[in-house]
DNA sequence: CTGTTAGCGCATTCAT
DNA sequence: ATGAATGCGCTAACAG
């Protein structure tokens, strides 16, 4: 037997630097970006981690790292329940998060109010390690992730993405591809005949709801004509705007047979819906399954709710900063957020 | 900096060994349920890891791991796209099952034949230390699957499970609701006129599919009593015979509203749809986003697409068994396998 | 049956 | 700018 080829499984940093010519400690640093090291020994090192694709051990950087990564959830404060299943998700990964080293806080913000929002975002600068945020898209809170990222902090948009800035990772659902649902789950469920079809949504000016309304929109006007979409109500998420927004369409439009709900505050809808005895006959659609939504789908108030689950955002919001911290592998498929759709039938 | 008062973060095996004033290894030995430790000494350790509320360190365990563990996949052979799609996940996750120490084989098994899978379940007896597999519901099986867990390894059933066996978790989705659903979409996209709905299924004694075609007839009795239900059709999951299924039933029943295919080979049900000319206006929901039930979403043939998240499934699978060796935390949420509905519109 | 000991692969001092 | 040495918490081989 020749004792050079044991069938090493996997090369280790130890290897590496051996092939580099370099001591363990100066490997460390080159692959792990840290300073003090020249550029032609990061280069050689480089070379030595293509040539034994070299790929670190998460399990042992584990172990080995003293310090927890900091990072800050920005949530939006005065919270409708989709962002209470936000914190509530949190809570639930705190023991993984711990085995991944991590360590989080839930900072609860005014989204709504841009410049507040980025003075929240830079008051993180130099603190945290990763920061995720559900924003709002303004160029102020552009600036105050363009310069978390540039001190080095992984920025991850949830919900609602900033695509200008330099945020990594936008974790969420494609707001546009939402409406769309919406809007053919509605026109199947009303059927082929001519009817009026109304829309309620938080507020235009906040990108996902803009989104869905943009896609709703254009499925309505190209694959159901005989449908009418009335012009969009904004009830800031707001249950009781909603409920009377709700009640002063049925006056105007006693006929209509559709309401496809964009934002939050569903249960102002619900609660018109059924004072009017009109829960059974309109077509409902709104999102996100919290427990309201998952009652009135059972009661046969909602026909169908759009959800993104709340928990496997958070999960994959945190894997993706462990990738970019450390190498991690993403499995791309895993982070890819699905548009749920929930019928009575299958709640899970 | 807030770099103050790192409070004394977790409990190790040290302590508890300390603690229960036994060393290290007994105490490891103990926790790890390993054989030669007396049960007063196994107690004394349990009492002290309770005190201390004490749970392995999963980094530092898979660090220390010499051995990978060993896991089968038993699936179907002469494949069907789903299980294609199962096979590829597991390649997909390779990276990250080497991390986590897993080292995996996919076996082909027949599984339509109960004998030969019983054999091919107890070929693993003191082979692996997991097994995930795909079963048919037969005494024999059964019997082989505890055989199995008897001896120590972990089975995890897939996609159909085998609800009286020993086997410790089954990752799938709930078939009953999964027929309920595909019942709720045809009764609401056909509309209230009575009209005829087909039903083509693989075989009956399959229990994923039995279990489909029960919630199926469940949801049309109670709620669309105005639509009639036709005996159910066996295909064997082949798409040669479900296209010559479908021939004869609209030759049958020319005014056919609707078709819900609980199995696999859908491909057969869509050639003969569009060679009578039948696609577009024929109501047709079937299981399993395969490449080709894609295309048949977009271009309308099909209507909507159930399904059950093949990559998920597999890591489900594997974090399920890694909880079961090691007890690391299980986070419940992320493991329940959803009931997924595709429309055009919300498609991956 | 129980205890002692030596790593696993990397992060992190502390030297040089 | 680089290297040597230490130890994270646990598994496993080896002693008693």
């Amino acid at each position: 037997m020749d004792a050079k080829a044991a069938p090493k499984v996997r090369a280790t940093l130890e290897d590496v630097a051996q092939e580099a010519q370099v001591s363990l400690a100066t490997a460390d640093r080159a692959v792990n970006k840290r300073p003090g090291v020249r550029a032609a020994t990061v280069a050689k090192v480089n070379e030595a981690v293509r040539r034994l694709g070299y790929r670190p051990d998460p399990s042992a950087a584990k172990l080995a790292r003293a310090r927890l990564r900091r990072v800050a959830f920005l949530l939006p404060a005065g919270a409708n329940r989709f962002v209470g299943l936000l914190s509530e998700q949190i809570q639930a990964n705190a023991e993984w998060m711990h085995d991944q080293r991590i360590h989080a806080d839930v900072l609860a913000v005014n989204v709504f109010n841009p410049v507040e929002l980025a003075k929240a975002l830079l008051a993180q600068v130099g603190q945290r390690d990763a920061v995720v945020v559900m924003a709002l898209d303004h160029p102020v809170v552009r600036s105050a992730i363009d310069q978390l990222t540039q001190a080095g902090t992984v920025v991850i948009t949830l919900v609602s993405d900033v695509p200008s800035s330099t945020r990594q990772h936008y974790v969420g659902i494609n707001n546009t591809a939402a409406g769309r649902t919406a809007a053919t789950l509605i026109g199947r469920f009303v059927g082929r005949h001519p009817a009026k079809v109304a829309i309620i949504l938080g507020s235009l000016s906040l990108r996902d709801h803009a989104e869905r309304y943009f896609g709703f929109n254009q499925v309505m006007a190209q694959e159901h004509p005989h449908l009418t979409v009335l012009p969009p109500l904004e009830g800031q998420d707001d249950a009781a705007r909603n409920e009377a927004l709700t009640t002063q369409l049925f006056a105007l439009h006693p006929d209509l047979a559709a309401i496809y709900s964009v934002g939050a505050g569903n249960g102002g809808i619900s609660t018109a819906l059924c004072s009017l005895g009109r829960a059974q006959d309109t077509v409902f659609v709104g999102h996100e399954l919290t427990p309201a939504a998952r009652a009135d789908l059972l009661n046969g108030t909602m026909d169908a709710v759009i959800n993104q689950d709340a928990g496997h955002e958070i999960r994959s919001a945190l894997r993706l900063a462990l990738a970019q911290w450390s190498q991690e592998p993403v499995i791309a498929d895993q982070e890819r957020i699905r548009i749920d759709i929930y019928l009575k039938d299958n709640l899970p």
